[in-house]
RNA sequence: GGCGGGAUAGCCAAGUGGUAAGGCCGAGGUCUGCAAAACCUCUAUCGCGGGUUCGAUUCCCGCUCCCGCCUCCA
């Protein structure tokens, strides 16, 4: 079983990844908050968990995997309000959206989703304990804050020193939080307000709702115990989301929290970030728009490495396209020598000991997820194979391929299927062919300009052609 | 101001102390009545200036520029 090496953000090094338990890497994700549909810049971070699941799998971990959805906020509140909405009819729509497009960009979905809102007794669980420890107060409205100055540790995962954290570091100044003992102390549970309508909870505090960062701390707990594996999300959730969540659970059970964090880097749009007023952030469904399949968006996706931020182009979805049909075409060469065997099944490959020529590719996910590096072994194995330099195993090299397919993710595209050519543009190539094997050049020229007006294209093969949507 | 990440061919993007993967585009070639596909070949000295070294794109220092975080953003 190859090891599985990862950069962590708290050592800031590479470290090897094994379960903790001995049998099963237990992991946590940050989830959306569902409010709008996501864009391809959370699916950067979404496609990256995957493809890391799907290597541990692969190399022949067990996996937990735990991914929550944010289901009430400030934002949630605000729009499902704005749409004459119950909170839940408004988040169950967009979580539904969420999980379409997560299943057509072939996301293995987690062992668990929980919500927010469904754990509610958990989080106020959590607040009590940390009163009773003296790491939160109470303020005169009913708020709860956890006391950052009394958690010593707080800073280590940003490495930001608490000294720094002041108020007004970036220009806006919420003014609105007179209550709080220190500007670094944050909400763990916010008292109710008028504008929270009917979302609110009661609370040995009074009425109100959970803070953002406590969600994730009481379902890791829930799910995955104190202890863990690995904690995930986009590198904006360092701060302070997850600096959050450490002082929370720590704090609170007094054991170590997740033992390897792995971030994400953002995804920037033709060189600068993504911005509503800019009109660039892309969901699915405006790509598809613009003719791009979900699947050249994984591709562009896993095109980059994940410490690196990645610059996303309508280019880059075009390459991606041509490149996944190279894939494509290996895959059926390789297929055709086997004589036509069906697609392997993910189970299939899950630890499989020999990839052949494709095992360096695999390797490269193995060594801190380097995606572009697997790619690029990839078709470079590809090479050898098609030039005959690479005698082997064509069976052992097949299998090996679509493991480094399946750790990506990547669901290749079919030749098209001729049933959906009109009858008319299939006479048309049929005279054609008759045409060119009575050599009568002047017909069979004629034939193939009325199908190209027609929006298709021939392409002859040796005994026989194949026509396709231009 | 603090913390962090970058600068590699037309575009995207890996990587290494010993003269730089891969994809896309482009050029040439084989093949082909045409067209396409397929296959082969070709295209960079790695932001700037110093230093360490037999040798640096890769290590160190300085500089320029870009980006992110420091506010409930993946």
């Amino acid at each position: 079983m190859p090891t599985l090496r990862l950069h962590d953000t708290l050592t800031r090094e590479v470290r090897e990844l094994a379960p903790l338990d001995g049998k099963t890497l237990r992991f946590y994700c940050c989830g959306p908050t569902v409010y709008g549909p996501a864009h391809i810049g959370n699916f950067r971070t979404f496609v990256l968990q995957d493809v890391f699941r799907r290597t541990a799998e692969l190399s022949g971990m067990a996996t937990l995997h735990v991914r929550n959805i944010t289901d009430v906020d400030d934002k949630t509140i605000r729009d499902s309000q704005a749409q004459g909405l119950t909170l839940e009819e408004f988040t169950n729509y967009w979580s539904d959206r969420f999980h379409t497009d997560c299943a057509r960009l072939n996301l293995l979905p987690p062992h668990h989703e929980p919500s927010a809102i469904d754990h509610i007794p958990q989080q106020i669980a959590l607040i009590e304990q940390l009163i009773e420890k003296g790491h939160a107060y109470q303020s005169e409205d009913g708020s709860v804050y956890f006391n950052v100055p009394s958690f010593p540790g707080y800073g280590c995962l940003s490495h930001l020193d608490t000294r720094e954290l002041r108020t007004g570091a970036s220009g806006a100044v919420d003014s609105d939080e007179y209550d709080k003992d220190s500007v670094a102390d944050f909400a763990l549970w916010k008292a109710r307000k008028t504008e929270d309508g009917a979302n609110w909870w009661p609370s040995p505090w009074g009425e109100g709702r959970p803070g953002w960062h406590l969600e994730c701390s009481a379902m890791c707990r829930q799910y995955l115990g104190d202890t863990f594996d690995l904690h995930s999300g986009g590198i904006d959730l360092i701060f302070p989301h997850h600096e959050n969540e450490i002082a929370q659970s720590v704090a609170s059970s007094g054991q170590p929290f997740a033992a390897h964090w792995f971030h994400i880097a953002h995804l920037m749009v033709d060189g600068g970030k993504m911005s509503k007023s800019l009109g660039n952030l892309h969901t699915l469904d405006d790509l598809e728009t613009h003719g791009h399949s979900p699947m050249e968006t994984r591709y562009a996706l896993v095109s980059g490495h994940y410490r690196q931020p990645l610059n996303f182009t309508f280019q880059s979805l075009s390459d991606a396209r041509k490149a996944m049909e190279k894939l494509s075409k290996a895959e059926q060469f390789l297929r055709e020598q086997l004589g036509q065997p069906l697609a392997p099944s993910y189970e299939d490959l899950l630890g499989l000991e020999d990839r052949g020529i494709f095992e360096p590719a695999f390797l490269a996910l193995s060594q801190d997820l380097n995606t572009p590096d697997a790619l690029g072994k990839t078709f470079s194995a590809l090479r050898g194979l098609k030039s005959g330099t690479a005698p082997g195993d064509i069976r052992r090299d097949w299998l090996g391929l679509h493991a480094v397919l399946s750790a990506l993710g990547l669901i290749l595209p079919e030749p098209e299927a001729a049933s959906d050519v009109p009858a008319e543009v299939l006479a048309l190539a049929e005279q054609r062919w008759q045409a060119k094997q009575a050599k009568n050049w002047a017909e069979a020229d004629a034939c193939r300009a009325r199908v190209t007006e027609l929006g298709w294209i021939i392409k002859d093969g040796k005994d026989g052609y194949e026509v396709s949507k231009s």
